[in-house]
DNA sequence: GTCTATAAATTGATAGAC
DNA sequence: GTCTATCAATTTATAGAC
């Protein structure tokens, strides 16, 4: 790896461990074995180097959603696969922490991704639950714009409550809860 | 209102606004219209008044969701009440962005009263929702505690949605999904 | 491309006068 | 209780040698 991709490395990282304003261009520097000039030939700045970084991140989430909605299986099957996907719970969301940092949400270049990556997010769960209310799968009453907000607010704040905790099975334990949104509008189960 | 109570009250809004990490003790000093000796006489440092503001935020929170939980109605109603809860979506929780600071995280003192609050608010839901089973009001199926956790990341998650998106509507949007997982378990929803 | 030197501003605090 | 002065460390760079 070159020292320019250790520094988009290690800029995630610390963006998803630390947030933009807890990550100093020292530490970005000190993690990925680059020097000051180095740092400064490759990227404008912070911001800069952010950019790449965020967008890094925001590629991958929607590669990983890709593949779950993409996969085999009925709507409800696709969609539970979604929300029990492993994640690192305490880690928490590396787009969605995102959100909480001022200077981040400040910068329109910044916040970009992050505000195109969640409304592809809900976008597209929101087409799959609609697909599967016309196929007949899901019950009629179903709101699939609503639902999937739901959904995607329930990942996002299950790390909330992880965190909070310490531990994540309250994050285990809000997907659980959270599947019956589908369960109960499978047709079937009624 | 004095300066020490200036003091708690601008870290509040800054810890809200910008989180821990991203509030200086220069910023406090200058929301507050205090000088730095009179700051550091009337706490021991940041850690220090960042305590008196997060525990301050905690209460109050517990003090809105206790308002909604005793209110009237059935069970079904006053978790309906409680989500519909006006709240300023794009500023977010005042707790729960705390989740996602790690040097309030690293810090078992500041740490404390963040874990407290969503204990006390999923647990206090969740008895409510056991409440209502125990009643005949809700269907025997329902996981209180799962379904609280569920409910409660909605809210926290909900917030994440609208910054994301620069628009409170996706957490309105979100909370309305959400309220399906109430509605279903209604035993007369069947 | 990488390195060291330098620097203005900010951070988080202490000291001591008033 | 509040103020100003001071301070070491960190932040976010820029300049220029190699």
């Amino acid at each position: 790896m070159d020292t320019r991709e250790r520094l988009i490395e290690s800029t995630r990282e610390l963006l998803w461990e630390r947030g933009y304003v807890g990550t100093s261009p020292k530490a970005i520097q000190q993690r990925s074995g680059a020097g000051q000039g180095s740092m400064y030939h490759h990227f404008h700045g912070k911001p800069d180097l952010a950019l790449a970084a965020i967008t890094r991140n925001a590629e991958e989430l929607r590669e990983r959603a890709r593949a779950a909605f993409d996969g085999p299986g009925t709507v409800a099957e696709r969609v539970t696969a979604y929300l029990r996907r492993e994640r690192d719970a305490l880690k928490g969301c590396p787009v969605g922490r995102l959100t909480q940092d001022p200077d981040v949400m400040a910068d329109p270049e910044l916040r970009a991704p992050i505000e195109e990556t969640f409304a592809w997010l809900t976008g597209t769960l929101s087409a799959l639950l609609a697909q599967g209310r016309a196929d007949g799968e899901l019950h009629p009453s179903l709101d699939p714009a609503a639902t999937a907000a739901a959904l995607v607010a329930v990942v996002q704040g299950g790390y909330v409550l992880a965190r909070a905790a310490g531990s994540p099975d309250v994050y285990a334990q809000a997907i659980e809860g959270a599947l019956a949104l589908i369960h109960f509008q499978q047709k079937d189960n009624h």
